[in-house]
DNA sequence: CCTACAATTTAACATATGTAAAAAGAATCC
DNA sequence: GGATTCTTTTTACATATGTTAAATTGTAGG
């Protein structure tokens, strides 16, 4: 049936009852390439999980810049942590790069699952704790190793990404220049 | 009394009983400057939380180089996420800057409690969720601003850091060698 | 197939950062 | 308090990256 189900089921140990009792609060919705899932500035009450598509998060520099810093694939959550956690107006702006499939949850209805529901606040606090292990990696990848090296790691990571996204924003996400980029590809 | 316990009672919304319950599996433990709490190759079943000092988690680099890429304070959750979330070998090592006071608790304890008690379940999705959001904010800081403005940032955000911690370290934590940062130093 | 526009690469130059080594400044120990 | 060791700054030079602009390549629409 669908691949988040069974990632659900098998990644995160829930019940088939649980997982039903969730999938019993989400409504599945379509987007077009192009528009924003999440927007700057505002305040979003919903959570959304990726079934099928690729986004992008980046966010505006002093200079005006758009810097991206995250993609996220099938399987991913979508959420503004700001938002989600303090309640405060979100920094990010999350752009749909294909055309996409969504889970989306209230935030209200997706807590009181949590409150009411030992093994789905389990799950909760899985996914959060795999959130943070994959931002530590990520953190060190930046800081120990050098452009070329998360170039390529990137593109083995996600073969795909190179026809996904375009070169400028994978730039911004490995934090340098498309020139120097550029030059990074030239190379090999 | 205690400010991690008001910390855990008033942020994480836990309850005087389940704070009792949780504080009941703690064991206190005092370790020196200089001693590694978590070593990089190893499995370490302890959770610990700061109660008084400062640490380091650093990662070795192709060159056999320290990377240092977090500072623990007062109130901040030590482990090896490798090791916490997919039970694989450290691959940092986490070392005591100062004399320190931790409480210490059993991973398997802790699991146990979080999947017996909906409320502690909540605590440690919480205690994940705004790790979250701090590491986020932390890869946002690093892809958008300069070296400069994160060597500001970081004594803005601790001041004693300065006092607490070698310039060497900071350095690396910013991705520059020591030598630009003395540079970045002199500058203003 | 041609045109117009968007994306990517290349070039030339200025600037910032790294490297290695020396100098200066602090801390520690007897 | 003087010597030793560790930490930080400074210097000189090589290299890598950023900036701006032009050239090239790719893509979509008629």
């Amino acid at each position: 049936m669908n691949s988040i189900k069974e990632l659900f089921i098998n990644k995160y140990g829930l019940s088939t009852e649980n997982f039903d009792l969730f999938y019993s609060n989400i409504t599945e919705v379509s987007r077009s390439k192009g528009e924003e899932i999440i927007s700057k500035g505002e305040i979003h009450h919903s959570v959304y999980f990726i079934k099928k598509g690729a986004v992008r998060s980046y966010y505006i520099n002093a200079d005006g810049k758009e810097i991206t810093y995250w993609f996220g694939f099938e399987g991913d959550v979508i959420a503004s942590l700001g938002n989600f956690v303090e309640s405060k107006p979100s920094l990010e702006t999350i752009e749909l790069l294909e055309d996409v499939v969504l889970w989306k949850i209230d935030r209200s209805k997706l807590l009181e699952l949590y409150n009411t529901n030992i093994e789905l606040a389990n799950f909760g606090r899985q996914l959060a704790e795999i959130g943070l292990l994959e931002m530590e990696q990520q953190i060190l990848l930046n800081q120990v190793t050098d452009a070329k090296t998360r170039y390529l790691s990137l593109i083995e990571k996600h073969p795909q990404i190179l026809n996904r996204v375009k070169l400028g924003q994978i730039a911004s996400y490995l934090g340098i220049t498309q020139v120097t980029l550029s030059r990074i590809r030239a190379q090999k």
